[in-house]
DNA sequence: GAGTGGTCTAGACCACATC
DNA sequence: ATGTGGTCTAGACCACTCT
């Protein structure tokens, strides 16, 4: 682990801890640097990642502010702005209700960048958050992504058997929203009628070698479903 | 204008325009860096802001490649992931339907982060893409933020307006994207039914300096609305 | 003017991929 | 072994804010 990311952490859950109140300034020329025994360069590589996190505002000439938001949409913005936390979904429960390998057609091959009648696993899974029904999933993964995946691995997360067991390291994830019709697999378990609607999530993971991890498409109800992020002027 | 930001333009044009095809590995080391006459961190500073918009992927010990996606939706995500662009609205017409200074009530106040009864602008927008009826907004301005806003200047672009003539810089926007209901001002302009599903796009912009521009919120017909984002693993 | 953030450089060292 | 990307440092200079 990077020591920029070691430090970002550190700041980060100072913030969440309360340690550092919001619309506090934080102290950065010297302190910072000589408390986290860094440089420079290296304590602006961590804010600038808290700043893309919105926890806080940098001021030129001003100084670093941590930034008032209240803490429950704080942690709802994190959740979905990190990466590792968006795949951390360890409150989450899956019920695999359909896990086969099948050859791609025509469009999955457009999407995951392979060869059509290249073999992919086809996997739908129902989503469970506190018990209650949350999502429909429908994944494709590359079988020469993941040669040997087992259903069970499913009801776990996948991302952190992807990375951890695996050792394949996510790179990033496109992510498109929009509205959609509810399917019938949707209707039976999130409890809509069929051609209701509902919202969706189209996701393509990519790995850090550059290869396509999966094309997965989320259907949520329009209740359950709320998407935050920051965009920075660059 | 930053070396680096004037570097990744460059680059990103060449991209655009086909001088370097998909699946393309990029010079590193040396040409890239004697080319633009930088060093190797500016350089990387400039392809970082690349692999975010999602045009290009860096393997370490590997090199550069000018990712494979088709033109198309490139152009569409670059639309979407870009600050400038987003609030480049120059295609979007307007006709402002209610335009007033009141003073905030609590909920504001919070949302804008300044004290009950400041006075702020409230503006209401409709909006049209290529002449069809678009979207519905409504924005609140703090007036100490834009002392003389004029109505005629809603019509055109208020980012264009606010970046050039007024020479403030938009640091970031934090947006917030759910399902609500149509209220009776979106069913007289979208066609829609009063309490139908819509899609709401919730949005506070922030300036460099950390004041807060402004918080809009805006209702688009389901079939109207789509977002596209990257998230990075950082 | 003092304090603070943003950018840039030169050089060093490490991690990883490919051959 | 070599090429390539990632990180870190020390130091320099500039731009902006505050007072």
């Amino acid at each position: 682990m990077a020591k920029y990311k070691d430090i970002a952490e550190a700041i980060r859950t100072k913030i969440m801890e309360g340690d550092y109140v919001p619309g506090e300034k934080l102290p950065y020329e010297y302190a910072l640097c000589q408390d986290y025994h860094c440089n420079k360069e290296t304590m602006k590589k961590a804010l600038d990642i808290l700043v893309k996190e919105g926890l806080i505002i940098r001021r030129r000439g001003a100084g670093t502010f941590v930034m008032d938001v209240d803490p429950h949409e704080r942690q709802a913005s994190i959740f979905v702005r990190s990466l590792t936390e968006r795949f951390d979904d360890v409150k989450v429960f899956s019920d695999v209700i359909e896990f086969q390998v099948i050859p791609c057609d025509d469009f999955l091959a457009k999407k995951l960048q392979i060869e059509e009648f290249d073999f992919v696993y086809h996997i739908i899974r129902n989503r469970y958050v506190d018990e209650r029904p949350y999502s429909v999933s429908i994944t494709y993964i590359p079988l020469n992504i993941i040669p040997n995946l087992r259903a069970e691995t499913l009801n776990g997360s996948l991302y952190e058997y992807v990375q951890n067991e695996l050792k394949l390291s996510i790179q990033s994830a496109h992510i498109t929203i929009k509205a959609a019709e509810a399917t019938a697999l949707d209707s039976d378990f999130l409890g809509v009628e069929e051609g209701d609607v509902c919202m969706q999530e189209e996701q393509i993971t990519y790995l850090q070698t550059g290869a396509i991890l999966e094309y997965t498409m989320i259907h949520y109800t329009c209740e359950n479903y709320k998407f935050s992020t920051v965009m920075m002027q660059q």
